[in-house]
DNA sequence: ATAATGACGTCGG
DNA sequence: TCCGACGCCATTA
């Protein structure tokens, strides 16, 4: 197994934050890290993945990880009342910024 | 040093 | 919407 290294540390520390109902794609969580692509956090999630909320974190069109756990997703994703489109998240909704829950906005910010 | 691979992403057809 | 080709970046063969 290989040991977490700082950029691991990071990437299980902001899955761990991400908020039921929301996810984020593998590119988001490393655009927010600044550092790394897609497929290191995949890397990451793969390796130590089983220890967060590994469902909340998806590919950018909305689907699941791994398709083998696609039954595993959904169930979650109905559990937390993740906004779905068919087998997949409806990211325009459920995609999550980094920035913590506060109190939803009024208006309407969605761009 | 070169090629293949992977829990990815974007673009075209 | 589905699928294949490419691009990307670190790791492994």
């Amino acid at each position: 197994m290989d040991p977490l290294n700082p950029f691991a540390e990071k990437v299980l520390d902001l899955v761990e934050r991400i908020p039921p109902g929301k996810v984020m794609a593998y590119g988001d969580i490393a655009e927010y890290l600044g550092e790394g692509g897609p497929r290191q956090v995949g890397k990451v999630m793969s390796t130590w993945g089983g220890g967060v909320p590994w469902w909340r974190v998806v590919h950018a069109d909305g689907s699941g990880a791994a398709p083998d756990h696609l039954r595993e997703c959904l169930a979650h994703w109905r559990e937390e009342d993740t906004p779905l489109r068919g087998e997949r998240v409806d990211m325009r909704l459920a995609r999550w910024d980094g920035r913590p829950a506060e109190h939803e906005r009024s208006s309407a910010d969605f761009q």
